[in-house]
DNA sequence: GTCTATAGAGTGATAGAC
DNA sequence: GTCTATCACTCTATAGAC
């Protein structure tokens, strides 16, 4: 149900979703989905928020933060993201509404979910050996990378350029200086 | 007048602006806008996308192709980029597109703009002295970070995140390997 | 007259909300 | 399903330039 919600959201973005595709791709009436959200489409897209980061938070964030040794947890997060994005072919959800108008409307569930992605990134790389301010660059600049990745294979139709940005980061992070 | 459009696009997406907004922007009635753009939202969009690629074309790429040496052609590639996105406060609207449903409106018009960039910036790196296959890799690696800066820039809220990303990848530029 | 740019009422379809 | 508002868009009318 949210999944599939989800899915909706991410092809058509906050605007570009109507309730009829919702209906269409939920199968339920427009009837039922006020029922099951009484906000409308902004708490539907709240709820696909939430489900999201709850996923991130207990597959990336929290391994990236506990996980031992961090050098695992770094290469697990590269592989969850590959699996998540589908190797390029889908897009980031948050990352869309972070582009858009309706970033004002979610604006703290997105800052929170890159806020604690970097945060969590950064601390792993830090368990890693890295400073401190070199962690916070380099998870900053992974998750960026990630992020633009998605843009760049979208834009080309070429789902490969993000594995290999993947890869690329994966030896970057490998041998970036401590 | 197309710059008023553009800003309207780049705020709202493709499916977020409605005639509405764009006659309030503009100041034009929906009969001037029809005169002038026959083909409604869709040709007013790809009027929007041809003048931001006319833009880059002779401000970025064909520096990026033919200014020497190579290595100032890259450093005004960023000076450029800093300012044309307002060090992250303005959003790519072509990498807006390349995200949503409307990819397909403008797909041709979205590869062109991206491809031509990594290919012009790729050229400049091996005019650098970077072999072939290093220079394509870092391009793609350097355009996929410019867009994932903005990104995150704007979803942490936080704009000098993109500063520092562009100082990053001009030391990355410095020191990558040939 | 003709041409180009303008305005804005009015079209059916569809939006989100209930 | 029913509401109203708004959607993209069409059409007619009109302004001034030449």
């Amino acid at each position: 149900m949210v999944p599939a919600l989800a899915e909706v959201f991410r092809e058509h973005g906050y605007a570009g979703t109507s309730l009829a595709l919702i209906s269409a791709a939920t199968g339920l009436g427009k009837g039922s989905l006020y029922h099951l959200f009484p906000g409308g489409k902004a708490e539907m897209a709240a709820c696909v928020i939430a489900e999201i980061d709850a996923w991130f938070e207990s597959l990336l964030y929290r391994p990236l933060r506990e996980q031992d040794p961090p050098e695992t947890a770094i290469s697990d997060m590269f592989e969850s993201v590959d699996h998540y994005f589908r190797s390029g072919r889908r897009v980031c959800l948050v990352g869309v509404l972070a582009l858009g108008t309706s970033r004002d409307l979610f604006a703290e569930a997105v800052r929170g979910y890159f806020a604690r992605w970097v945060d969590a990134l950064a601390g792993a790389l830090r368990r890693a050996g890295h400073s401190d301010s070199a962690s916070v660059a380099l998870a900053e600049d992974i998750v960026a990378q990630i992020q633009g990745a998605i843009v760049l294979a979208r834009a080309l139709d070429e789902p490969a350029l993000f594995t290999r940005a993947l890869a690329t980061l994966r030896s970057r992070v490998a041998t970036a200086a401590k």
